[in-house]
DNA sequence: GTCTATAGGGCGATAGAC
DNA sequence: GTCTATCGCCCTATAGAC
């Protein structure tokens, strides 16, 4: 449904209307609503495979990797799978552009986090420590991100997630 | 606006009109829309305190002092202010219930930790490292205010957001 | 596919504070 | 007089129910 995104960038998410969107599409706005629970889920649809990729890279990892480690390197695999970065500027200008969509975000992102530390804790991981490393996990992939789509120098989307990993472990060490 | 919160919990938020809120709190419906920008928002009418409280507390804190340290303290502080656990286990529980609550509550920690990067920047922080230190004690938060509702035997507030602190530095060294 | 309740915005009227 | 809070009534789009 790439019509969502271009008729919610050029009027504005707000001034965009269900049915128009549909219409675009060649759909119905019946049909519209049984395939996205609303308006803003559209713009989100491939956000289960990512979480999907992230679980099982941490499924995959050696037993022996510490775990933020194995998180920093599932985040790393997943950013591999997104390579379209004009797609993601787009995509993300659109949304930071209008806040509900900021919210939808952010409950996948959490959502997201909930899964990579159920993940770490069938590595063995503790409650609360596995949280932790999940939300820290989530932390890195969207500094990452944001590192990725503003900075043209910064390389590609797995190196923007090693340079926010150095940059983490830093914090922690001296800073 | 106690009453939101008692409706809320009562019949769910979903099974909940604003007109109900608004007729047990004495007012119309149109009145609820001028002081809420929407029914969910009436839930989150201390944010804006407890973020002005975390960015006084990084702007008077020692020069001297680590920026991780600095927002751990900034966030124990603004621990301190929310005494009653009751009423912090009640209002989380019809949070959780709702996935629009949810999002919600992430949009209000996502902007406290976009005002605490900018309350570091102005420390003389970098861009980068001070928006991976704010989401940093976010997590702290969000993990001990789980700690601390969550486990009776945890402590109070303040307690439980320096055990996450600690959780989150032994992250790098042993984990 | 149709039908409906509710969210939430726009606008103007009213009433009190000062 | 102005300023501010409340209210009433209109409207449309969303999203769920049937």
């Amino acid at each position: 449904m790439l019509s969502a995104l271009e008729l919610y960038a050029e009027r504005g998410f707000e001034d965009t209307t269900v049915l128009e969107v549909a219409e675009r599409a060649g759909v119905t706005e019946r049909t519209f609503f049984r395939h996205f629970a609303d308006k803003r889920e559209v713009l989100f649809e491939g956000s289960s495979d990512l979480q999907e990729a992230v679980v099982a890279a941490i499924a995959a990892a050696p037993a022996t990797m510490g775990s933020l480690d194995v998180v920093a390197s599932a985040m790393e695999h997943a950013a591999s799978l997104l390579e379209d970065r004009s797609y993601a500027r787009r995509r993300a200008t659109v949304i930071a552009a209008n806040p509900s969509l900021q919210e939808r975000e952010l409950l996948k992102l959490a959502t997201l986090s909930g899964a990579v530390a159920e993940a770490l804790r069938r590595r063995g991981g503790s409650g609360l420590a596995a949280s932790l490393t999940a939300d820290s996990g989530v932390t890195v992939f969207k500094i990452g991100f944001e590192l990725w789509i503003g900075d043209d120098s910064a390389g590609d989307f797995p190196q923007c997630i090693r340079t926010a990993v150095q940059q983490l472990k830093g914090l922690i060490s001296d800073g």
